[in-house]
DNA sequence: GCTCAATTCAAACGAACGTTTGAATTTGCT
DNA sequence: AGCAAATTCAAACGTTCGTTTGAATTGAGC
């Protein structure tokens, strides 16, 4: 029963390691595997022993230091989603104040999201990317504590871009906007995830594909000018889609 | 051993049953539950008991009909997709015959990518929905099987559709515009899949945050205009990603 | 050096998984 | 009706999973 592995966890304060300098060295050995496993093969699929080989630790510490597997995944997520995102926020608010009551362009709030992101791909050389593909792979998941985590993680970084880009696109019904958001953040897991099936699309020379840098500098003009682009409620609303 | 099991298999030809009615039935009824299953919980999480117990049909008999659970899988998802990729090929010739030799806009050639979906959404009213929810999981999904039948069964239609979007943008350089197409699919998968996620974004009302068909119509316009946006390589090339 | 809590470890637990088997049943055909 | 193939069925197979256990080991404070 739980309440034993409860009465036998250290006390899970995160940041703040009490004494043993060995457990922060174990429960990073486990977290950077567990991102690279996650990654390669999926939540469910990714097994822990398979984890906890690849980081030549005991197969129990996974239950003794993080309680579950899926804590375990939420914390890979947390580890660095939640710095990236509080990246994300402080960004666009040195805009706005940068700005002085001006409204932003797309592109300065969009760079605000792309450049943290960026800086984590570059950061950590290995685990970076990783990461970031993980992330996309995470917002497709449909395991339902996934979602959840994902939903609360993310919800006070989309209400303050949500705001932003309403400034930024007066014309736009709020509506068509919360749609238009949807697009992006689309695009950008979507395109943070997907190396392979770029590859399939594109046929490119592998590694420039895995560009991460280069493929945000494409992506973010291509969603300037679809957020830029007039509200379907404002012009003369031929319908395309009737068949022909 | 596997020999066995082939042995035993009825001749594999889809289409064309042989003398049995019933089988087509147990065969739907497998099919049917597992589409929504999968959709519902994705490929790992779900189990062949959940499946055959949902489809009223005895656990073997999945085996039996399908081979394997990856089959079964390849066999929900082309049993639809397919058929969509045929209508989505079909309906750019036409408009590339109606159009008389003059390159498509992007918004028709973007409709001949969408209408068969939405033809697939209305059509089939109940599975409709699940399937393009399961086909947007499916993008994501990193088991090698479902990404390598993913890519043979998109290979064809989207060369057909990278050269038409090629003739309808010829200012746009070949490898900016593979990425503008992949932002494309991205954006259409991501869309169609996150249905859930649109909810916590949009905060919707959930009845309109389900209308694939508005979402779609709001889409379109959308990437047609990131599809004209001038290219990278032709404009001022001033920076947006140097830290402020 | 002793103590006690934190951590590691080997081993096992019960459950659930995909698959296989061989007999029973149904089906189509002569 | 009678045969043979196709299909269904209950049962079990061997494996792997996440988790738990209790003893062994470690390490810092008195």
């Amino acid at each position: 029963m739980a309440s034993g592995l409860i009465q036998r966890l250290p006390r899970s304060g995160n940041s703040a390691p009490e004494r043993a300098v060995d457990t922060i060295d174990t429960k990073s050995k486990i977290l950077d595997a567990a991102e690279e496993l996650f990654m390669e093969h999926g939540f469910e699929a990714t097994s822990l022993r398979l984890i906890t080989t690849a980081a030549g630790v005991n197969l129990a510490a996974v239950n003794y230091h993080f309680g579950s597997k899926e804590e375990l995944f939420q914390a890979v997520l947390t580890r660095r989603l939640d710095p990236m995102n509080q990246d994300r926020m402080q960004l666009l608010s040195a805009y706005e104040n940068a700005a002085a009551g001006n409204p932003l362009t797309c592109e300065k709030i969009l760079a605000a999201m792309f450049i943290p992101a960026l800086k984590l791909a570059r950061d950590h050389e290995q685990g970076g990317k990783n990461f970031l593909r993980l992330l996309g792979r995470a917002y497709a998941d449909p395991a339902p504590f996934i979602r959840e985590f994902l939903s609360s993680q993310y919800q006070e970084m989309i209400a303050r871009f949500r705001a932003a880009f309403s400034r930024a696109l007066p014309n736009i019904p709020r509506e068509e906007l919360s749609w238009r958001l949807h697009f992006v953040m689309g695009a950008l897991s979507y395109t943070l995830a997907g190396a392979d099936m770029l590859k399939i699309i594109s046929q490119l020379h592998p590694r420039e594909a895995t560009n991460d840098e280069l493929l945000l500098k494409r992506l973010a003009p291509f969603l300037a000018a679809g957020l830029r682009s007039p509200s379907p409620a404002e012009d003369g609303g031929h319908n395309l889609y009737q068949e022909s």
